[in-house]
Formats: structure tokens, sequence, C-alpha cells
DNA sequence: TGACTCCAACCGACCAGTTGGTATGTTTAC
DNA sequence: GTAAACATACCAACTGGTCGGTTGGAGTCA
């Protein structure tokens, strides 16, 4: 399977070409109407290497999920926002970084693991389980923010953080579909808006505890 | 392509079971996934039939996402909260109704046109097309009370009826991925649930114009 | 240094099974 | 009688996956 090398070595560059060639194919025809050729042309190597680094297709899409998830990380940590003292601004700031991502085509910003999982959830557990991890990742992430603002703010309603936290993921995939539907980011960033103005009534702004 | 036929007439038999076993199986593998044999094997009829019925594969999925219109239409008329006098209350009402329909296997409740979205928006513009006019009914219909609601209740934040019918709906579509991802519906009621308490605190219960 | 070994990385022709679609025929309803 | 509704056998194209081979760079020993 995977090959066993230190992590300090550099990739294995076949290896990330097909995971970043997968990214995009698949965001664009779905899973299961990418074939493994389509994969490797995209990628720019021969079949034998995809199969050198992968078992099998369900096996590439394992592995791409968990490396959406290494493509995501970066998004907590470099924008702006994210160096904010107050954690209701690192959190709302999140939200506008989302809302600025949702422009150009469609295919570019929508999420891999959100498209292989309509596909894939009934038909292979092993995707489904490694979607589900990218999403779980992300979401307890955002939590951590959203905990330190209801640490910090009054609400008086009913809210979790990690609650919070899929509420928003869920309102981010849904506004992908939505965008898919009219093949225009504009929608989504109407439901996006939504979303903000949402959780900026939930904090009451300006009555801390 | 289609039979013309008149409208009062009874539907022809193979057409109809052949548009359900595909919401049925589409739902749960999706459309790529899914071939054309085992369409007329869940729908009980042979190739000859299907190909008789709908030109292409793609046609299919046209006419599907049409009947996933009319199958979606009693949602507005059936339902006790529909004959509500308050247009508050029918709105609230379809909310409830809509979470109280997450439940059982996933791929009973998940959105047909949404799962061929997500494979077909960039593939297949008859089928986005087919499936934004569905989406985009169901929003206009629910645009209808939202409305009401508009008029006759305060709201000092910036909403727009049809606005806020595709956040609902992209709400739901989100959930319903955040429930494929955990394979429970229970995450999906979740999202709806909070909502439920934006439309609720939106709307400020209680203070008409 | 340089000849030798070794093995992960990579290649591309090939295979059996499946795919959407067709051609041709039979049944059924009016 | 005739046309729509359905059935069956079939096909070329494509699918995921296999297999024997080549390559190139890191060790090793003289």
């Amino acid at each position: 399977m995977t090959p066993i090398r230190p992590l300090s070595a550099p990739p294995i560059s076949a290896r990330i070409k097909l995971l970043d060639a997968a990214h995009q194919v698949v965001r664009r025809k779905g899973y299961a109407a990418t074939s493994v050729d389509e994969i490797c042309a995209a990628a720019g190597v021969s079949k034998g290497a995809f199969f050198h680094h992968f078992a099998s297709k369900e096996a590439l899409g394992v592995a791409a999920a968990e490396q959406w998830t290494n493509r995501a990380a970066p998004m907590f940590e470099f924008p702006p926002h994210t160096k904010l003292a107050d954690p209701l601004d690192r959190f709302l700031g999140h939200i506008d970084f989302r809302f600025a991502m949702l422009e150009g085509p469609v295919a570019d910003f929508t999420c891999f693991v959100g498209t292989m999982l309509q596909e894939s959830f009934a038909t292979s557990d092993p995707i489904r389980v490694a979607c589900d991890a990218s999403i779980s990742a992300y979401c307890e992430r955002l939590a951590v923010d959203i905990q330190q603002a209801l640490d910090l703010y009054d609400t008086t309603h009913a809210v979790t953080a990690l609650g919070l936290a899929r509420h928003t993921q869920a309102v981010l995939q849904g506004a992908f579909i939505m965008a898919k539907a009219k093949n225009d980011p504009e929608i989504a960033r109407d439901s996006v808006a939504h979303l903000k103005q949402y959780i900026e009534m939930l904090f009451k702004r300006g009555e801390t505890k």
C-alpha cells in the first residue's frame, strides 16, 4: 500500500500529483464518473504509477479525502483573521473568509469530500469514514474558537460549540449545492450571509458576560 | 422522446416505475454509479422498455428531476400545518415538517436533485437545468408564505422572501450531506433546529407591524 | 572513485467484465 | 389493423485492475 518513508523525506511526486488531480477532476465530474485513466492523464502519470501508489480506485478516494484535510488546515493558520485576539472576531472572520472564497468557477471552491459523500456514503464505507473524518476535523477545529466565544460572550440561546460548527459546515455544503444548481457562486454567498447574520444575532455583539 | 398523450390519461406504467426506481437507486448510489440495467431491474422492466420511454440515460435524469418536483408538491398541500391562518406558523410548520422527515435510512429522506447536481452540474447542462428548476420551484413556493410573514411581522433585518427560502433549502441540502457523512440523521436535525431558531429570531414572534 | 546490487518508482500493453445504446422482434390496447 | 408498449439478443467502447518489464538513485565494498 502506502510506501513507508520518513515524514521528513520529500513527498513522492506522482502520489501527490494523483491526489491533486483527483481533487480537481472529481470536484468537476464526481467520483464514479471519473475514471482512473482520467486522473492519471490529469496528473500526467501512467496507470502503472497509479496502481503502484494505490491498491484501488477506492484506496485513492480514501487517501484523497485525508489529503483534503491537510489542504484545509492552512485555512486556520495563515489568513489575517486567525491572529485576532477576540474569539468571536476569529469566528466571524472565518465566515468572511469562506464567503470571499465563493467566486470564480464553481468546481474551484466546492468541497471534495462533500462531493464524494453524495456518491459513496452507501456504497463505500471506507470512503464515507474518510470523508467524515475530514469534515469532523474541520468542525472540531472551528469549534475551538466558537467555544471561546461562548465562554466570553452572553448568549441565552441553546447552542453548543460543536453544534454551531457543524451547522456552519452544513450551510457551506448546502451553499455549494445551490451554486451548482445555478452554476453561479452568488446564491451561495447569500446563504453564507444568512449564516453570518444568525451568528451575530446569537452572540448579541458587545454584551460580554 | 416522451410519447405525446393527454394529461388526463392514466400514466404509462413502465415510465413511472422507471422514474420511481431512478429516485430510489440514484439517491443511494449516485447518478453515474447507477447503471441503466440496475434501474430497469429495480423497476422490474426490460431495457427495451427503458429506451422506449427515454432516449438516453441523460433524458431519464432530466425526466426524473421533473418528476421529483411533482413528488414534492404534496408537501405544500396535505400536511396539517399548510392550513394554518398565520403565514409564519405555516413557514415554521414547514420547517418542523422537514425536521420530522429526517429519520430512518439516510437514502430515504435525501434529495434526488441535490444528489444529481453534485455529479452533473458540470457534465450535463440539461440535467443541471432540470435540477435547478426543481429546486427553484420549491423555493418559490416556500417564498409565498415567507413573503406573507414578512408583510405581517416586524423584522429589522435584511431579508427577502426568496433569499430566506433559498437559505432554507441550502440548510436542508447541507444537512443531508452531514447525515451522509455520519450515516445518521441526527446531525441533520441539529442543523435544521439551528435554522428554525434563526427564523424565530428574525421574526421576533408576537411583534406585528 | 567506480563497478555492483537492490528496490521503490514508474511504464504501458493487455484482460475480463460492464457500460450505454441498438436492432429486431413480439405483445397489447383501441 | 395499426401503432404504441414492451422484450431479448447483441455490440463497440470503456472500466478497473494486472503483469512483466525498465529506470534511476541510494547503499556497499574494493
